[in-house]
Order: structure tokens, then sequence, then C-alpha cells
DNA sequence: TTACAATAGTTGTATCTACAAGTATTGTGC
DNA sequence: GCACAATACTTGTAGATACAACTATTGTAA
């Protein structure tokens, strides 16, 4: 009988989790924490910049934040005023957050370096490779949300 | 004037965190709650099992876990048995974390499951892709960990 | 329309996390 | 070998997170 063995460094969620860690560790210490902005903070304002004002339920999909928690960092963000948060129009159970024109200015300045980033992390990477990693970066995440999805509606 | 834009879809560090989210909390919701294990116990004893044991300094950078926090996990994996922590020999201000009876069983049945999470997420993909994949990954967290200590030397 | 289910968000609470400051031990230069 | 720096770990404390339970609003089916 042979043991399960388990080779981290060829283990895909242990590859993922290292990088992000990092990548996350690193920008926040450097280039978040001028703003006083958690990477909590610059996820849901990255959304907002590239996806436009979204209610707390969608945003939470989107950052990977789980809704209460979004909730307060929401609550938080609004106190800073780099967002605003509104009851939606058409339903008042629902919640608008949106980038304000301060939050607007700082992710603008933010971006560039965030792209300064992705550069360092992919240096050394042919451009082609770097193009199947994040193909192959959307397809594990399409499966898993997939798998998710699936499993719920059996339950 | 252009104004910088940020394509989510297409920006790496988002694309890695919510794969890893996705996993992980699948992963632990489903293969670790039964044995009453956290994700970040979960990463202490994958290490544990495909490195051997390690003093708790050498387990943080392993697992991407701060060493304060890895301290007071370690205390709560010894009172569940799963690992054990002894005074190392040699020197005594380090300690040595090692994976009991019980924690190896538990890795041990835990592997396959983790394996088979792999395998979803890979699903569809190419070997030669999940191979570039892999390797683009790894070269990330290089580029990543480099610049770090390029920075704290230099600081 | 009225009841009941589903959806969106908030809050209570326990737990987890991380920074800073602490203790203890080992290494190093004089 | 003695002072001082560096290393390994722990703990105090404040803040962040997640689950569950709650309120409020909207959808739906009889």
């Amino acid at each position: 009988m042979t043991t399960a063995k388990l080779n981290l460094d060829n283990y895909l969620p242990y590859l993922v989790n290292r990088v992000g860690t990092s990548i996350a560790e690193q920008f926040g210490a450097e280039a978040l924490a001028p703003y006083g902005l958690s990477i909590a903070m610059w996820r849901v304002m990255a959304v907002l910049a590239s996806t436009g004002a979204q209610r707390q339920i969608d945003l939470a999909a989107l950052t990977s934040i789980e809704v209460s928690t979004l909730s307060r960092i929401v609550t938080r963000m609004v106190r800073m005023g780099v967002v605003s948060r509104t009851r939606s129009t058409s339903s008042t159970r629902e919640v608008v957050v949106k980038l304000t024109a301060k939050g607007n200015g700082q992710v603008e300045r933010l971006i560039p370096i965030a792209h300064d980033y992705e550069s360092v992390a992919t240096a050394g990477l042919p451009a082609d490779d770097v193009a199947v990693l994040k193909r192959c970066l959307r397809r594990v995440y399409a499966n898993m949300r997939n798998r998710q999805v699936t499993a719920v509606a059996a339950a």
C-alpha cells in the first residue's frame, strides 16, 4: 500500500495561495498604507472603478468578500469618504455603493502602481505564458464557481 | 489626458485572489469541517506532511502565515492532538513542530480529496496549459519574494 | 389581497488575525 | 568572556472576520 503524497511545489491551491499572499502583503504595505486603505478596501475600490456602482451583494461576489464583512467595510469606507452608500430608488431594501470623487482620485493614483506590481510579478515570463496563466485562472474560477452552484442546487 | 483604467478580468492579483478564495472556501467547508480543521491548520499540516518537521519560523514562511498567528494556531493544534511542539535539542529557543500519528492519519485521508479538488479546478484545461500555469505561479512567487528581499535589504 | 417565501442588508458575538512589545536563547565582535 | 546584536518564539491588545440571527423589503402563488 502506497502512502498518499502531496508535492506542495506542484499543488495548485498552494501555489495560488502563496502568490496571492505575497502580492497582497507588499501592495498593501507599500501602496495602500499611505492612504490608510486595507487590501479589502482596495478590492472594493478596484471593482467599483472597473465595473461602476454596485449593490452590496454584487460587490460581495465580485470582491470575494463575505456580505456581513463587506457591510462593515463599506461603513468604514463611507466614514473615510471614499465611497457613498445610497438606497436604491427602485428597491429600498437595496443599497448602491459608489466611489466618491475622493475615492476615485485615490484609485486613479493607485492603478498605475497596481500595473507596476503586475509587471514585477510577471517579469521574465513570455507574454504567451502570461496569457495562458490568466486564461487558466479564469477557467479555474469558472470551474470552482460552477461546482459550488451545482452543489448548492443539489442541496 | 487618458484616465488610468483597470480591467479586472485581466488583472493578475484579482484573478489569483478569487481563485484562492473559491478553492479555500469549498475545501474548508466540505473536506476540513468534518475534522474541525481551519484552512490555516490544513496548510500547516500539508506543509508538515510534505516537508517533514519544521521550526515555527520556517513553517511560517512555508505557509504564508504570520509568526505570531502561527504560534497560536500551533497551540490550538497541539490541544487538538494533531501536531506536537517540542523544544529543539540543539537550540532551546527553537521549537520543532511535527505531525502526530493522529494528525498524520487525517492528512492521509485529506490528500486524496485535495487532489480531487485540483482535478475539478483544472478540468477542461490541457495538461500543457496546467504545466504553464504552475510554472508561472512559481516564477511569480519568486519574483515577489526577490522584490521583498531586495527592498528589505535596501532599508 | 393576503400569506409566505425569497432577497438585501445589518448587527450580535465568538473567533481569528496582526502589529508591537515582551522574554529567552544564541551568535558576534572586541 | 563580555557586551550587544540577532534570532525564535510568545503574549497583550486592538481590530477584522464570519456565522447566525435579525429587520426590512420585494416577489409570488393561492
